[in-house]
DNA sequence: TGAATTCCCATGGTATCCCATAAGAACCCA
DNA sequence: TGGGTTCTTATGGGATACCATGGGAATTCA
């Protein structure tokens, strides 16, 4: 319904085929994109994925870097160059290919992490140390800066 | 009624089903949103949960952030990576899954405590030990003391 | 032609749907 | 006011559908 969330971790089967959950798959068949738009996370030992709602997104950021950056190709090749189109099968399942592999470290299973506009491929491992980590940064972040603009409301 | 108030205790079956308090269900149908969303209270041993109001309060939370950057995608994953959508089946009863169960210790029994916007889901006797404990403060701070931080007290 | 991919079907476990029952509350009518 | 009746709600359990997973057969590509 709205988007990725929750996680799940799935075994990657002697074919190199994973299960991607079905209420992300759900999500995707609403997004309408053909396939899984996958590509590498700049800052984590992820590989973000979704569909046009995350190409949107990074569309969005690649133009607006793009009139702060003198060469855009370098930019351009940076994003879309890192990127794939995985396909998913009749039964829900896509290829984790080498670039993936490579990236997160994936040997037999793998996590799938919802952050509503898009979802993250993880190995399970690396997953709870970050995740664990991410509290942490969220609470500094959210206690830091100003508090929730009081949605409190009606009483 | 303007939302979730008062508390509830019911008993989980066999197959980790629990039925949520009829008024807490019709705050639900009236706010409209498919199911339950659910996410880790951060600071108790509890799981909030609610439906739009609840969604978009953290929403907002996460916009603060600009989309793709380390910042929004470590709060991302605290806040939705960390939360579950549990369906309703039509008797009115949801599944409580492992997380829930890891974070609250809730093993047959579950209180749910209404917080007006969103409610709470508790192991019936951790919830008795923070409602004293909250009590305390509340009196505390009613009295005109603002220090209530974890002081000896007041006795 | 050989290796890798894609399509298709089988299976076990789990979650979901549906119906049944009991207890309690509200309601109605005399 | 009291007794009976009806509705709602919580709970239990059987049947069913869905989902993750495994493997064979067909197809593609080099």
């Amino acid at each position: 319904m709205a988007g990725f969330v929750s996680h799940y971790t799935n075994r990657l089967d002697a074919k190199g085929r994973v299960s991607i959950p079905a209420p992300f798959r759900s999500v995707l068949a609403r997004d309408g994109f053909e396939g899984l738009y996958c590509i590498k996370s700049s800052h984590c030992d992820a590989v973000d994925a979704g569909g046009n709602e995350l190409l949107a997104q990074i569309e969005a950021t690649s133009e607006a870097f793009a009139k702060l950056s003198p060469d855009h190709d370098a930019l351009a090749v940076a994003l879309f160059g890192a990127s794939e189109n995985p396909r998913i099968d009749g039964d829900g399942r896509m290829t984790i290919s080498d670039m993936i592999r490579d990236h997160t470290g994936i040997s037999d299973q793998v996590t799938f992490v919802g952050l509503k506009y898009k979802f993250q491929i993880w190995e399970p491992n690396k997953f709870r140390e970050y995740s664990a980590e991410a509290q942490k940064r969220a609470l500094a972040m959210l206690s830091g800066q100003s508090p929730v603009s009081s949605q409190g409301g009606p009483a």
